[in-house]
DNA sequence: GTTCGTGCAAACGGTTTGCAACAAT
DNA sequence: ATTGTTGCAAACCGTTTGCACGAAC
């Protein structure tokens, strides 16, 4: 499907620049910051400016087309809207990885009182001995 | 044992203003954001300034007296330095409740290829039934 | 008297907002 | 014509920093 459909069909406009965003932030793995994606569509996309890119985060957001993290002081970063996953962050890098789901398993969430869990994710700290980083 | 031995053990000075600042967020269960602590202890000790409040939380950030959390939007709070124990985030108020460690369990975290965990915690989301905030 | 801690105000950095021009319907 | 989108620059807000004064050793 093309991008400007996916996002049509969020109620979303897609301007040049709104199609120009996505790309990008909808399919990496990076966990960018909305600087890097600045960054990113600028290259592609010179005349695009910062506020327009900070808007249509925030919009993306709002129609559920990505998530915002925040596992590092203070950085958040977007997280395409893609299967359910954990996640790991080197505590040297800051790099964030992550986790498939069916890696690691849960168990009682379902049996704490008074919580109503609608979603949840085990974050996991540490170093990872993986030379490239997703 | 009083909380300018606390402190003292862990190299940090207990001037009077630390001893306040202590007092309150070593002790608390509120999540509480650097705001919220100097608004806290600015009823106890009038004078002391923001400045102050922030270098030492994060003085004892640094010395390994509590921990920060930024889970909810941007939001950096501070979480004593208790036992081990995961989060719940409540999605419409921002109430971040503690949920004992042993009431969840997650299985297979040390067989993660190429991870090496040195803490992990689940954070929840959904809503909560509990009335009073902790 | 040298080091450490404090308070003030200014600086900072990432994000949001007001506004005027422009494009789409 | 009305409504939505963009780009710029200014505003904003939480946090950090530079500096001078004062306290502790």
């Amino acid at each position: 499907m093309a991008i400007s459909d996916t996002l049509a069909k969020k109620g979303v406009r897609p301007s040049a620049q709104r199609v120009a965003v996505a790309e990008y932030v909808l399919s990496t793995r990076e966990h960018p910051s909305a600087e890097q994606v600045f960054a990113d569509v600028k290259r592609r996309f010179p005349q695009i400016s910062r506020a327009t890119v900070y808007n249509t985060l925030n919009l993306f957001f709002e129609k559920g087309l990505l998530r915002t993290l925040t596992l590092t002081e203070g950085n958040v970063v977007f997280d395409p809207m893609i299967e359910r996953h954990h996640h790991f962050v080197d505590e040297q890098t800051g790099k964030i990885y992550d986790i498939p789901w069916g890696a690691l398993s849960v168990r009682n969430v379902e049996s704490l009182e008074g919580f109503d869990v609608s979603e949840y994710q085990v974050v996991l700290r540490g170093r990872s001995h993986k030379e490239k980083a997703k």
